[in-house]
DNA sequence: CAAATATAGCTAAGCACTTAGCAAAAGGCT
DNA sequence: AGCCTTTTGCTAAGTGCTTAGCTATATTTG
């Protein structure tokens, strides 16, 4: 038993044997997982330059299809970040030549955030690699497992009923 | 279905049917699943005045046991970030008096950081309120699928063979 | 033993996020 | 129409992380 979680149980075990920790079994994984997950995820967004915000506002655009474009809100919610995130991410992809932001003609509030020929084309490559890295980092869960997993997280992703106040993050 | 991630796997499908986009149903989900709890727990925390950093360095001072000392070095391993995030947390935890530092006798380079009277004091009761939420966070899934769950998510917590480059963060 | 190397802890600078607050445009209400 | 509220996008300031680089102590090696 050298595994950090299975380790952290037994302390706890054994230092507040009243009380019920294994939740932290489930959690503390998940925590561990998509950290090591965003740690290598990173490093294929590097190999073309970006960086995992970047790759974030990108994809949304690309999904999205022609003509690529979104407003500023939209992205936001897509990527479960503030609109003030948002907006510094395209201060820094707007610089770099990969999207270009015009004004809606129907609202003048909106912004229109459209990605660029060059931004196509990284965002392309990128979904390559970024796509290969997934299926490298998933490798140790067969077919089965994999719908498994991903049927049990998605009844966690779920908007927090009798949980008190919350936030409602997500509107795309 | 107005689930964001099933959307994603949609668009992806018209817009590149040409690729295998199924890893993300399971990444894609992890990502979010981790953020929303993360928000919660932050909530959690901070009726004790505290934050995630905090609590974690607080909680593997008090389940290391008596007399809840551990170098800075150590604290860095369980925690998964730099000794440098490390020392800055561990700045702001001295200022607040719940936690001091002394140099290690037998080795110079070490010290050692003990966790207050005070320290103890709320950190345990941060604990109970965590373990609340936590639970409350995983009220959707009876005891087989967190067993489930902990078991898939525990065969992606392996260090990366075959995988390029890798960063040993664990030690604790 | 002395010099080179490794380990431990830290500060400084940079980066991406957050909250707070501003300005412009749209929509609602009397 | 005119005012008030909402929506949208943004900048400024603050926070906590990272990497780079420093000092001090311990260990290894010639």
């Amino acid at each position: 038993m050298n595994d950090p979680v299975e380790l952290i149980l037994k302390q706890w075990g054994q230092e507040r044997p009243d009380l019920d920790v294994s939740p932290m079994a489930v959690i503390g994984r998940l925590a561990r997982v998509v950290k090591r997950f965003d740690e290598r995820l990173s490093r294929s967004f590097a190999e073309h330059g970006l960086d995992s915000a970047s790759f974030d506002v990108l994809a949304a655009l690309r999904r999205s299809g022609p003509p690529f474009v979104l407003s500023p809100k939209d992205l936001s919610g897509s990527s479960m970040v503030t609109t003030s995130a948002t907006a510094q991410r395209l201060n820094k992809l707007e610089n770099e030549g990969l999207v270009r932001r015009a004004s809606s003609v129907v609202d003048g509030r909106k912004k229109q955030v459209q990605l660029t020929e060059k931004g196509k084309g990284i965002i392309d490559g990128a979904l390559s690699t970024h796509l290969q890295t997934e299926h490298a980092l998933l490798r140790n869960l067969d077919g089965a497992e994999r719908q498994m997993l991903a049927t049990l997280l998605a009844k966690l992703d779920v908007e927090g009923e009798s949980d008190g106040l919350e936030k409602g993050v997500n509107s795309l």
